[in-house]
DNA sequence: AGCATCATCTTGACAATGTCCAGATGAAGC
DNA sequence: GCTTCATCTGGACATTGTCAAGATGATGCT
């Protein structure tokens, strides 16, 4: 649905854009969303998003780098240092799944890396780095000086990592309903840490 | 590189379609391959796939089941029920990731229901939904008869299942190596199952 | 104020893609 | 030998991503 516009400038086009990709991506798929109709949904021409993002991976990107923001923001308030590692890592995986559940469009494209180029774009790699660091701190949390055998530490930081992942992707492809997603991952999180 | 042909038929096209599709997805995304590569790298017109597969979301579904068949052989020869369950699941996901790593163009379209819809191919459900009670059936074998909560083994399962999907995902897109994904999918399946 | 500058957005163009259609080819069955 | 039909070709069309040139108006300078 285009929105009307009275002034040549748009004022807020580059966020306008985002929201009308997020929102194609949630419900068309990537593979469907096109650089043409997220510009007609937002009430431009066709050729005004490459000003912004440059091109679609452009775009793309940007709206896996705003995933990895509203990610970090989900995790940093599901943190809470005052119960056992394997509690706070099953929040923080809880606050994952519900991140993607209610940003769809974006975690269809966060992890994407056959989309775009990550490293061409800095603020993505920054907010991605900065979530996986959360994780690790977590994970880093259940180790006790007779047992910190780093690559037994590393294994299952990816694991958590990997498990999150996964489930956030089968639940936001439909193979997973969130009640689901949430139990695996709560059960996964108190066997991995204990 | 288009291949010489001296017939008007082709003789296996299905077969040289597939494996074209599966190169082109492995080096060069699902995004940036087109069925008209496809055709063109198989030496034959653009619009021979058609005949074969209907359109671009059915080559896509066509490689998914082959993959979901490959992923069935590779589970059925890993498993073994000599070995305690812990060590039978990570071997199971082990044989998963090799899998992944073998045939990356497969597992880039694989649980993608966003390429295609799994319900308009019986097959490729079929051999989807084998796999599932592959990896169902090795979790029930930790049951016992004084710890067997229902919901508490499905999500035993669902954690597996996506572990699994989220490692060989990230394996595929080249965020972990092969080792990483295999030290954790090894670490997580041990301590899933005790 | 008037003017210049420049980010922003539009318009038009081009090659490439997915999909449809009529037709050419040749293998298989009678 | 003839028919039938699956297989593959070639052309067409709408749509897409991207580029180049121009229109618009907000901002800052004098």
């Amino acid at each position: 649905m285009p929105v009307r516009r009275t002034s040549y400038h748009h004022g807020d086009l580059r966020r306008a854009l985002l929201q009308s990709a997020a929102e194609l991506v949630a419900d068309q798929g990537v593979q469907a969303t096109s650089l043409r109709e997220v510009a007609r949904r937002a009430g431009v021409s066709h050729a005004a998003p490459a000003h912004h993002f440059g091109d679609k991976a452009g775009l793309l990107a940007a709206l896996a780098a705003e995933g990895h923001r509203l990610l970090g923001e989900a995790l940093v308030a599901a943190d809470d240092h005052t119960v056992p590692p394997a509690e706070a890592l099953a929040r923080l995986g809880s606050a994952y799944l519900g991140c993607a559940a209610r940003h769809p469009g974006h975690f269809a494209v966060m992890a994407r890396c056959d989309l775009f180029d990550p490293e061409a774009h800095p603020e993505l790699l920054r907010h991605a780095t900065a979530n996986h660091v959360r994780l690790l701190a977590v994970v880093a949390r259940a180790r006790t000086p007779e047992r910190d055998d780093v690559h037994a530490f590393a294994a299952l930081a990816d694991a958590a990592w990997g498990t999150a992942h996964g489930l956030a992707s089968l639940l936001v492809g439909r193979v997973m309903t969130f009640e689901q997603a949430e139990s695996a991952v709560r059960a996964s999180a108190m066997r991995l840490l204990r």
